[in-house]
DNA sequence: CTAATTAAGGATATAAAGGTCCGAAAATCT
DNA sequence: AGATTTTCGGACCTTTATATCCTTAATTAG
């Protein structure tokens, strides 16, 4: 469904959203271990998000990350990531595909990703962190 | 949300129900043309198909591939050639990932999966294949 | 039987995703 | 200022997916 690098991005984002008490930094170490996804690879992902705005960084000692200062949805980190293909491309590969020249398939992806593409848009990052810092909810293994 | 390989499967097997006139079977150069797909990963698609028993082959002159003579789910093409992943796997890549031991966006996506299982599961090969003959439904570009 | 045709299957090439390494740049602390 | 810590960014390595090539096996027609 998402890319293997993308699964990291979400884990990035809802740790760093539990730990953002005071404004407080996190470091890369830090938040690779929280979610066990190897530390150099993460370090790009990372990087990646600060340039999409969602994350901003600090360099030098003290320094680390911290989720940007507004509502953030799920679809903003996948979108940042994996780019709009999931939301927007024919499942069978057509490069047009649309209700005037459907695929075989067209109709029923259509509400399938509709489903999709609402709860994307519609979970904030907010709204699943209680879960994780109560302890119900699992980054990890 | 499948891989290309998959893709190519799915529009294989609509493709071979719409010619499946009569018991009359469909070469390679065929099918490959039919749906955009290059000739020598086609072969290879083909091949995996016949040995997960969904497409039945002959060889030498006249021969060729048709469909199994069984109704047939979208389901069963996209785990003969992805597996079960798109419907088992935890969207955030967690080995363990259950009611007892969700992940934070478990309960979303249970919801999101059901969907796409249900619609994979229940849509036939031969519900489809009808809007392809009628020209209303296409499989290229 | 021979030639032609078609799928099967192994080997190999290419592209993309996933992942690592290391030096540079920025910030902090003493 | 100098040493240390941490992110940044480029180069590189590894694995998997995508795609091609070519030989072999089966089948049919002449």
């Amino acid at each position: 469904m998402f890319s293997k690098a993308c699964e990291y991005a979400l884990k990035i984002m809802i740790y760093l959203c539990t730990v953002q008490e005071e404004g407080k930094l996190a470091g890369l170490k830090d938040i690779s271990n929280a979610n066990g996804s190897p530390e150099a690879y993460t370090a790009k992902i990372l990087q990646q998000l600060v340039k999409n705005g969602l994350l901003q960084s600090h360099r030098g000692p003290t320094g680390g990350f911290k989720v940007s200062d507004r509502p953030i949805t799920l679809l903003e980190v996948v979108v940042a990531i994996d780019g709009e293909s999931i939301v927007k491309d024919c499942v069978l590969g057509l490069r047009e595909c649309s209700s005037a020249r459907p695929c075989p398939v067209h109709d029923k992806f259509v509400a399938i990703r509709d489903h999709l593409k609402g709860v994307l848009n519609t979970t904030y990052l907010t709204d699943i962190k209680s879960g994780v810092i109560e302890g119900n909810r699992f980054l990890k293994l």
